[in-house]
DNA sequence: TCAGATCGGAGAGTGTGGCTATCCAACATT
DNA sequence: AATGTTGGATAGCCACACTCTCCGATCTGA
């Protein structure tokens, strides 16, 4: 298909979907002539994708594109997840503090987690507790266990699905997706379960 | 205190203050004369609680603006509950499907939840559902089940922490505050879970 | 065959968000 | 009275995410 009938099935416009090739968000089309490019289905998936990170999670065009680089360029999944987490992570401008850092540790120890020393998620769950401290809610072992507790399930049920898939391409992108897409449904459900406990005292 | 003060306490440059102010993110100190305001703690707090919002949560100072101002209004905690969660719940752009609001009415049943029916989770959770449906990667309602199943006994404790608060004033704050600054929490666990849950097979 | 439509590509322009810098009159300080 | 600082208003700036305009090459219909 030609970039105005990519353009269609997509719904992005033709200038944008020109920009996205710009920015590398989007593989270019297989070129016919100087004049005509074929794009495919894997396109439409891309442009999927693209829109379901910016609009779904919120992410920076920039942050996509290193997540989509990362997925591309990926050969395992194991590739594929570590190089996503690192793209994934946002950046933490403040140093998370050393007392936050030993709390984080001493959470995945007692859980059993094993969890890469030089992973991001440390430092950015760390960073996390040091600013809800510093507005004077302090999150209490005995939650931080709860959520730990609640999500193993969660997690290990997530990852069952994953390794389902047939194609390294399909796993990596699977993981992705499921991994960012999914947030907001966890954390549409939280409020909810927040709604329905705190429903026996609404009027 | 002054303004040099509070700018020098809460770490924002005089000017983002002052911008602050005129954004209606701020409220204004109390005159001593045209050229004197005085600003105290409440300030300080709620500039703690802007850069939360805006740097943890990642929320745009508009919406910031509205949260702040929901939790100002609210008379009780009830109140501030339901302004918060009107300001809190995203724009969703596209209607969800009546088929994923069916899912989602379906999912309350299943677990006991009493939600208002006008409650914008319900659509944003709808939304969120036709999003991942799109892109080819269905939630089961397996999944969906030990979501809900895992976060009922975490909201429930969360629930009764806030119900601890003294004052109305602080107890709204505290939901808002929980309900946003604990979810870069809830979500960096399920990464390190999915990390931890997928250990076996690394290399 | 050839005039006009369409294509992909590149650069400049646009609008919004979040600050930042400058100016100003009023006041406080020495 | 001279100087410096304050709060308030206006305008400017920069990054992001497009969007518009132009261009030469090529495809298409009569």
């Amino acid at each position: 298909m030609r970039l105005a009938e990519l353009a269609a099935r997509s719904g992005f416009s033709n200038a944008t979907i020109k920009y996205y090739l710009r920015a590398g968000l989007l593989h270019p089309g297989e070129a016919q002539s100087t004049t005509w490019a074929e794009y495919d289905d894997s396109h439409v998936r891309r442009l999927r994708l693209v829109r379901a990170l910016t609009e779904v999670a919120g992410m920076s065009l920039e942050t996509v594109r290193q997540v989509v680089l990362a997925v591309e360029e990926a050969g395992s999944e194991h590739e594929a997840r570590g190089a996503a987490q690192w793209a994934l992570s946002r950046e933490v401008t403040d140093e998370p503090t050393a007392s936050s850092l030993v709390r984080v540790d001493g959470l995945l120890a007692r859980h059993g987690w094993t969890v890469h020393a030089d992973s991001p998620h440390r430092r950015v769950l760390a960073a996390a507790l040091d600013t809800v401290e510093q507005l004077g809610l302090p999150a209490t072992d005995e939650l931080l266990d709860s959520y730990a507790q609640a999500l193993r399930p969660v997690a290990e049920l997530e990852v069952s699905r994953v390794a389902e898939a047939e194609d390294t391409t399909v796993a990596a992108e699977r993981l992705v997706v499921g991994t960012l897409l999914y947030e907001p449904v966890l954390t549409t459900l939280r409020r909810m379960a927040h709604e329905a406990a705190s429903a026996p005292v609404r009027e």
